[in-house]
DNA sequence: TTTCTTATTGCAAATAGTTGCAACAAGGAG
DNA sequence: CTCCTTGTTGCAACTATTTGCAATAAGAAA
């Protein structure tokens, strides 16, 4: 099943509406190669519709966060940026603060420190994945 | 020892100055009884100083998250949050999405997943603690 | 096809946080 | 004590993001 069509059965199952802002979005974000910024979102949509607001991109960033279409974290730099998902699962981000490189690590990897958490504080963490500040290889040799 | 001669030691080896407006934020981030805001901190600083800007008290936050004494994190609602640490130790924090409550964890109990990214991936994690987003016990059952 | 409901949008204003820079002041040297 | 260096500050401007609200448009029903 495509993205497309997760997105309109996500947004039917809630009484939302499909958009042709939202499908840009979505489309913008399939061309990504690495995480962007909500900026760099809004630019590239704009050379396909000179209409958009970047307001309605962040708040279709914030839905497909919901959605678990996207997934957004901080680099470490205070300026948000945003990974398609699409059908591939959600998984944990390590990010460096120094270079702001983010690293994946598949759910599974971490599961038994989510259930020592739920049995040992009751607390349930984010399924779409955590995120993880510290410093990478790289940047720990620098 | 005190936090006000941690400051002034931590300050020292680093060639940075004691000022005015550093003890007064750290004195206000004693009284604290919860995690504040940046502008609730600013708030209790003008009760005592009236001159000081409010890019003063961001500026020296984030100099004292450096120097561990103070921790902060983003409760879920876009606001940044500080915790006084003083001379306790830094632990990782379980954050609420939904009440923006914090749980404490001391760094130790997990030492494990630091020492697996450190093996597997390569990674540090940040040594003032991490930020973990999630949804509380009480939060659930709503 | 038309009509109606209501989710969504664009816009401007607002909020939280950051930055450039001239003026200030902490503190070391003499 | 005075003088000097330079870290720090207050201020205004800026950036990233959010919000209120009237206008727009998606889509269901007839």
């Amino acid at each position: 099943m495509s993205c497309e069509k997760l997105l309109r059965d996500y947004l039917r199952k809630r009484g939302l509406r499909l958009t042709h802002q939202r499908e840009l979005v979505l489309s913008v974000l399939h061309e990504l190669e690495a995480p962007a910024t909500a900026e760099e979102i809004f630019a590239r949509v704009r050379t396909r519709s000179q209409n958009v607001d970047i307001s309605t991109v962040y708040r279709t960033l914030e839905l497909f966060q919901e959605l678990r279409l996207v997934s957004g974290f901080d680099a470490g730099d205070g300026i948000r940026r945003y990974e398609h998902l699409g059908v591939a699962a959600p998984h944990h981000h390590l990010v460096c603060q120094t270079c702001g490189k983010s690293l994946s690590v598949p759910l599974a990897e971490l599961a038994s420190l989510t259930a020592y958490l739920a049995e040992t504080y009751h607390f349930t963490t984010d399924p779409g994945g955590l995120t993880l500040s510290g410093v990478c290889a790289t940047c720990q040799k620098a």
